[in-house]
Formats: C-alpha cells, sequence, structure tokens
DNA sequence: ATACTGTTATATATTACATATAACAGTATA
DNA sequence: TATACTGTTATATGTAATATATAACAGTAT
C-alpha cells in the first residue's frame, strides 16, 4: 500500500486517501479481506493525524469498500465490482455535467464534443 | 439580469453569481459596455452582503470579463468570443481526457459514455 | 498482562466563505 | 458646491470544513 498525499492540494488529505485506496482496489493491489494499515501506522508513515485516517476510513465503510472491526483492524470488503462501476460512471457523469455547462456557456455543440472525443479516445489505439 | 442564487447550495454564493453572469454574457443577454447593478444594489436584490458581490465582479475582472471603474461602475468587457470559446475547447478537452483515462481504468466503453452525453445533454431542453 | 487494534471526547488552529459596519474616494449632476 | 450615487478599504465577527493534539476508553490476540 504505497499512498502519496500532498498537503498543499486543494484536495483534503482524508478524500486523497479514500481515492488512493479505492484505485489500490480496482487495480486488485488490495484484495478482498485484505487488511489495511491501521489508522495509526498509517497516520505515522503519512505523518498526519490518525484522525484524518479514521475520517477516511469511516466514509470508506459507509462507502462499502471497506470493513472496520474494532480491536481487530480494517479490510477490504468482499469486493463489489459493479460498486466500483457505478463509482467511476458518477465521476465520468460529473464531467461530462461540466461539460455541458461549459458548451452551452460558449455556443459549443454536441457535435464538437463527440468529435473531440472521436479524436482522445482513439489517439492511443 | 435575473439572478437566482440558493445559500444551501454547495458552490458558494459569490461563485453562482460569476457564473450567472458569464452565462448572461455568452447568450447576449448582457452586451459590450453594458452597466451591471452596483454591487450594493444587487447585494440587496439577493439580499446578501455588498462584499459577497464584490468578490464576485473581482474575480470577473481578473478573468477578463468585465471593466469595473471606481465612482462609475461595472461594465461588461468588449468580449473576445473567439479567444473565450477556445479557452472553454481547452476546458473540455481536459475534462474528456479525465473521461477516457477514467473509462480505460474500468472497462467502460465509449459507448457508454456516449449514452450518458445523450441524457445528459438533452436533460434541459 | 501486554500490545496491538479501533472509538470517543475535548480542545485548538487554519482556511474559505459570508456578514456587518464604518470610513474613505471617485463620478455625475442639480 | 452639496448630494447621491458609484467603488474601495479596514476591522471585526461568525460558521463550517479540514486537520491537529491529547487523553481516555474499548475490543482482540497472544
Amino acid at each position: 500500500m504505497n499512498i502519496i498525499i500532498s498537503n498543499s492540494s486543494s484536495i483534503p488529505i482524508y478524500e486523497q486517501i479514500k481515492i488512493a485506496i479505492k484505485q489500490a482496489i480496482f487495480s486488485n493491489e488490495l484484495k478482498e479481506k485484505e487488511i489495511l494499515p491501521s489508522v495509526r501506522t498509517m497516520a505515522n508513515d503519512l505523518k498526519i493525524s490518525f484522525l484524518t485516517v479514521k475520517k477516511a476510513y469511516d466514509e470508506l465503510e459507509k462507502e462499502g469498500f471497506i470493513k472496520t472491526v474494532q480491536g481487530k483492524g480494517s479490510f477490504i470488503a468482499p469486493k463489489n465490482l459493479e460498486l466500483l462501476r457505478e463509482e467511476k460512471i458518477k465521476e465520468i457523469q460529473k464531467h461530462i455535467e461540466e461539460i455541458n455547462i461549459i458548451a452551452k456557456m460558449s455556443d459549443i455543440t454536441k457535435e464538437e464534443i463527440l468529435e473531440l472525443i472521436n479524436i482522445i479516445f482513439e489517439e492511443e489505439k
């Protein structure tokens, strides 16, 4: 579990931790039932407060990505690929909504956007 | 100039004002050299502090959308539509690149994304 | 017992956002 | 020139989100 955080980022630290863990789950670097670093261990490693790590873990648990047991630790939840996919689709939706706002403000047509998508998506084929 | 703001939104009030004015500029509701409501007038209308309106105006000026003269008021800047368009297209490109990365990581197909675009873009028609 | 886990409560600090108030400065005009 | 508008600046206050420090408490494993 290798996490790099930046305290100069506008993204809160606990959010950076959440993103890193989610990505590790998706890339299978963290597998089902695997134990995560304890809140204090990760806090020491990252030189931050354990309360910040706890906040990240609490939210990950609420979102169904991990399962925490007092006295034992936090574990990767039986992975729900569909959940991860839904998360990613939501991220994409947010980007599209942003694009929609910009496009409407600037008289950029859907056709122009589709063209950009074609160019960018085919680039690395 | 009709602006509706929500103080329960997660978007700051000054940001909501900026967005509303930018949209009014692009939709030509506000034309070049047209005067905007004074900071105090808009503050009264929206029942907010004039300092919040001033913050919005200050940022709009920095971004080149309006021009403020002490004692006179704030005016819509001579607009360079093509330049603004190019900037907006670049913003959209960045979003599409982000989408591309997420999609490739999560096995989300271009077709699924195009479907999302259709849904989101048609929503308010 | 001990040494790990997580949990909770209290307090403090910083930053962004928003407000209130007062005083100051530029512009237009009756 | 007095006035009534403009914008500007300084000071102070308040709230919420984020992050920290510290201490005490509770569960688990050996």
